[in-house]
This record gives structure tokens, C-alpha cells and sequence, in this order.
DNA sequence: TCTTTTCCGTTGTAAATACAACCGACTTTT
DNA sequence: AAAAGTCGGTTGTATTTACAACGGAAAAGA
């Protein structure tokens, strides 16, 4: 565990949080590790999750398929992000998505149970960590309402536009890099791939952006 | 303020606590009141949020216009549900959506950092709120996780077919009635109404439902 | 009661999308 | 180095959707 306090300490959830005091909380936390070798499920449909998870190496793709094979690319979860949340609670019911490694990846649980339980005697920076729990899973609110923004753009020019200038304003500017490819884009924004390149080029053609590979340029006007 | 505490006593917020510990801890939390009247604003898109929000009575609805005009209806507000802690963290930015008041409604402001401060010696209730806010956040979590699911559907078919049958787990019931009516419905789909209509009645006419207004009954098969 | 407005289904047409299939460039594997 | 696989762009067709417009029924308002 000791080797991931590093990582630890530049997350939301421990920012401003000395390494000594990490280590003690881990302890008291119950914390654990795991790690999954790409393309391993870290996660089935149908399981039932309890802890706070944060992802200390690698990169975790959420998606969702649906009965006749349909895939959605739901959320990507970069090193340092906290996942997991939504099913902590005690009456949350069975995990309705696939959690998968996009590449190696580590894995810490955390007992859910006693971060919520305060103790503020044995741990100063108890009700720290709370807050910062707190602020994340709102900030992930948050996101989750602008992707469901995005989500709600009708035609695929609209979704794409959205999601390349969502992009560059994270980025904070007009080029870019994204992460993924093609066909991850293309379930990211659930639209058809080879509708999703046709609309591209279009827009390329008519001025509005440039691209190659997975580097973006948009232009104004 | 103290005619809401029979309402406060029946949201998940306040599930549990006595009405006398209810009414110490609203002045503890620097509570207050809020009237709108139907098709009023309680929110306009831009404004700043720092409260955690609780509607006491009547029905809210958040929504998103575009530079063009379309509209997006993205949630809906009931009676005893907490809203705007999405934007409770201090480095959220200016609102995204509009929120209306589809109903006459009364809007109760919580100061989110005195819920946060912890002081257990003096608030014994003071933990099993925090616990409680955490919880429904998870909870709206996974509903705006469930929501998104039902987004990326394709088709203005399998979006109703998730939508309508999402409601009949909701409701426990193959048959149950919906609160929009049918322009909101094909808002909060992001589909066209009259296209929504027609596939609509095609599922009817070949036998998977029927529907008479606002009253929905699904068939198996 | 009469008028006005809202709601919902229907239709036709233009536009957008999904799907399948193919190709060339590039990468990975053996 | 050859083979296999991945990736991104292109094209044509069938399907689906958006949009506008209309009319009847119901609801709201005067």
C-alpha cells in the first residue's frame, strides 16, 4: 500500500494531506489493493459493489451493453479518480454497468462504511477527507449533467461539436489531444461510427476544424 | 419554517430524526424559505449556487435551452427531493440549466458548509445527516447514471421502450401512470413529439402496450 | 355557454442516420 | 518478413427521424 501514498497524495480526495497522516488513514480506512492486467473485468453487470474505489495506475473503461450487444462507452476513469460512489450506499442495488482496464491497472478499496463514520479525536483529518468526498462526488454530479447535456444534442454534428469544444475549454485550447479512438468516440457520443468520420470530414471540409489521428484543431467561424 | 418540518421529516435527508431535533438543527443549518409561483424561475442558467436546495412542496422541472432554442427537459423535482448539490462544491462553476417551477412551490436553503463542519458534540444528529447527504447523492448518482443509459438508446423506440419500462419498475406495475404529458415526455427523450407519437402507436398497434393519456399498461411479448 | 388555447394523433417530404461492405495504411504477432 | 489484425475513411442503400402543417378533442378561460 505504501507505494501508491505518492499517488495518494495528489487525488481530490487526499489533496493537502501529508503522506505520514495518509499512511495512519489507510490503515484506519481498511484499505486494499488489486490489479487487473488490460482488458480484465474489473467489474461484471450484476455484481454487487460496497466500497470506494480509486484508481491509483492505469485507466478503466465504463460501458454498458444492452441485449442485443449494443455498446456504450459511459465514462473513462483516469489515475487519481475516485469510482464507485454511486453504489455506496446500503439499499443501492446490483451494478448495472461493466467496469473494464483499458490498460494495467490498480485498484484501492476503501471501507465506505468508516470514512462515513466520524471519529474526529482518533483522526484529524477525518472530517477533511468528508469534505473532500463530498466536493468530488458532487464535481462528478456535475459532470455526469453535462454529459447527459451532450447526450441530449440530437443530431451528430450537434454532439460532436459539443463534445470537441467541451474538450478544448478542459484542455483550455483550441487544439487538443483525446483519448480516444474512432470507435470509442463514436460510442462515447452513441452514434455510428462511419456517420460519426462522415460528419468529420465535413466539417473539416467546410473549414470549421482540422485533424489527425487523435489531434483536434478547431477553428472560428 | 416550522411548517415544513412534518415534510423534512419524510425526505431521506431527515428520514429518522425526531421533529424536535429537526427544528434545532434548521437553525443550527441557517435554513430558509422560498416562494415561486407556477412557470416561475427559481434558477436561471449563469446565476451561482452555493446551497443545498429542498423542494417542500409542489414539482420543479430543469431544463436546457440551446443557442437555437431547442429545449431539453433534463430532470424533474418532487415533493421532499434535495437539487443544487451538484453545484455545492466552492470551485463549481455558474449554473448550466434553468430550473422552473411547473407547480406553486416552496424551495428550503441550506448552508452546505455548516452541514460539512462537523460539530457532534453539540448536533448528535449532526453525522447521521452527513451519512444521509452522502447517500442521496450516491443514489442521484445512479440515477443520472441510469439516465444517461437511457440516452445513449439510438432509437426513438428503444428510448420508450426503456423509458416506459423503467417506469413500470419504478412503479411496480405493468400499468401505471406517467407525470408528462407528451411534449415533456419527447423533451426529457430528446426525440421529435410527432415522431414519438407515431412509434408510439405502432407499438400499440402491434399489441406491446396501450395507453390512454397519461396511463400506460405494457404487455409481455 | 362560447371562445380560446392546449394537447395529441396523423401525414408527407426532406434530411439525417444506421448498416454493411470495402480499401488502404498502419501495428502487432508469429 | 509474412500474416493477421486494427484503424480510419468512403460509399450506397434502406431505415429512421425531423419538421411543418393540419384537424379533432379536450381543457381552460371569459
Amino acid at each position: 500500500m505504501k507505494k501508491y501514498i505518492s499517488t495518494l497524495k495528489r487525488t481530490k480526495l487526499f489533496a493537502g494531506i501529508g503522506e505520514e497522516e495518509i499512511a495512519s488513514m489507510l490503515n484506519c480506512l481498511n484499505a486494499s489493493a488489486k490489479n487487473y492486467s488490460k482488458k480484465e473485468y474489473v467489474f461484471h453487470q450484476g455484481e454487487y459493489i460496497r466500497d470506494l474505489l480509486l484508481l491509483a495506475e492505469g485507466r478503466l473503461i465504463i460501458q454498458k451493453e444492452d441485449y442485443w450487444g449494443n455498446l456504450s462507452i459511459l465514462n473513462e476513469i483516469c489515475v487519481g479518480e475516485m469510482f464507485g460512489e454511486a453504489y455506496a450506499a446500503p439499499d443501492s442495488g446490483a451494478l448495472l454497468n461493466d467496469v473494464i482496464a483499458a490498460e494495467d491497472s490498480t485498484v484501492l478499496f476503501f471501507d465506505i462504511e468508516k470514512i462515513l463514520s466520524l471519529c474526529p479525536s482518533a483522526c484529524p483529518y477525518h472530517t477533511r477527507l468528508v469534505k473532500a468526498l463530498f466536493y468530488t462526488i458532487s464535481e462528478k454530479n456535475r459532470k455526469l449533467v453535462q454529459k447527459l447535456s451532450l447526450m441530449s444534442q440530437r443530431t451528430t454534428r450537434e454532439k460532436l461539436l459539443s463534445y470537441l469544444s467541451d474538450e478544448a475549454k478542459k484542455q483550455n485550447s483550441s487544439s487538443f489531444t483525446i483519448s480516444f479512438n474512432r470507435q470509442q468516440m463514436a460510442d462515447f457520443l452513441s452514434v455510428d461510427r462511419s456517420a460519426m468520420s462522415n460528419e468529420l470530414c465535413k466539417m473539416r471540409d467546410e473549414g470549421m476544424l482540422d485533424f489527425h489521428k487523435n489531434e483536434f484543431t478547431l477553428f472560428e467561424e
